[in-house]
DNA sequence: CGTCTATTTGAATGTACTCAAAAGCGGTGG
DNA sequence: CCACCGCTTTTGAGTACATTCAAATAGACG
């Protein structure tokens, strides 16, 4: 349960062994079916996520009752509504299984307790940060920059993992465009 | 000099005098006049920049020459190439004043050392990338869900100050559209 | 096996784009 | 202080491309 979240840490900061059981000590674990949810909008969110096993997506709902994906997670990405969690204002996105997950969560609270306790997870929860950050520069630079064409084979190339458990879609929507527009793209793609 | 920005950190954390000392004692000053460069792709980015006084953006310049720009930075906020910055590879950025401006740059080197001398600093620079991070997610977002007309109103409701010292070319590239479709906006929008 | 969802295909529509040119504006030097 | 130059903004016309709507096909799952 807790060996993958430690090796991740182990990356960035070395811990000893009580320091790993007061950290694994603070997580809590969540099991979730398929299409439950995580997170729904309007909720307050205490907790960040990471994801042992399985597939979500954090997606927003528009006034018209149109789904915006913001992001997809597997196993060792972190996911949360995170201006909620961050800010404990109401949670404006929703975030649901696509398969079948097991979750740990960490609170707020329990985060601040533990940045006290052990300086070092500040310094690993801000380098996850910067790199989730310089990520989404690139996506924002995908937007700007590639046609819808160039965007889905940017996003096969980048997430091979994460485009074999998810539907078309749900790539088509992540990337801004329509289902349509997506299945006359791979047509296109194929043939060259 | 360095009033605003020992303002900025102690919003989040408690610094006493030698350890605002010891900050300011790394930083290096910089002062560029209107269309230098700060970054230019190709370099290695040893600095991550906060904005005295002036105006700056961050642009990409793809194959075909054509530019998208990433970001704005008036006072208070930081800039840089920030993945070549964190990860020690070549900038895909440049990095150019729209005005005459005053600059603090603090290097990659010396960041690592003032977290081991003063862990607080892990904190903030935390703090400021999980923002960071959340206000690109907002607009990332904000490409999903809305028209270009929408784009526009939302940059000028949040980024009134911005919006008033830069031209409308500039916009209308960060916001991902041509200069053209921006002047038919602003005239549609006018009329409403 | 049947139902529900995902994907593909087609045709019509609309929005934003390109290209070209004119008008407006600001800054510089004479 | 004015005239000129260059850059920004506007306007127009034609085009390309993604979208919408509708329907057929394929595939997944109980």
């Amino acid at each position: 349960m807790y060996k993958n979240i430690l090796y991740q840490i182990s990356k960035y900061i070395a811990l000893t062994s009580p320091e790993k059981e007061e950290f694994t000590g603070i997580l809590q674990g969540y099991s979730l079916k398929k299409k439950e949810f995580l997170i729904e909008a309007g909720q307050l969110v205490k907790n960040q996520y990471y994801v042992v096993k399985g597939c979500l997506n954090a997606y927003y709902l528009d006034e018209l009752g149109n789904k915006h994906i913001l992001q997809f997670a597997i196993e060792d990405w972190w996911i949360s509504d995170f201006q909620a969690f961050f800010d404990g204002s109401p949670a404006q996105l929703f975030v649901e299984a696509i398969e079948d997950s097991v979750l740990l969560g960490i609170s707020n609270d329990a985060l601040e307790t533990l940045f006290f306790r052990i300086p070092k997870f500040e310094r690993f929860f801000r380098i996850i940060t910067t790199k989730a950050f310089v990520s989404l520069r690139v996506r924002v630079l995908s937007f700007l920059q590639n046609s819808g064409t160039e965007r889905y084979i940017e996003f096969c190339t980048t997430y091979p993992k994460i485009e074999e458990r998810i539907t078309n879609y749900q790539i088509a929507n992540y990337l801004g465009i329509q289902p349509e527009s997506l299945s006359r793209i791979r047509k296109e793609v194929a043939n060259s």
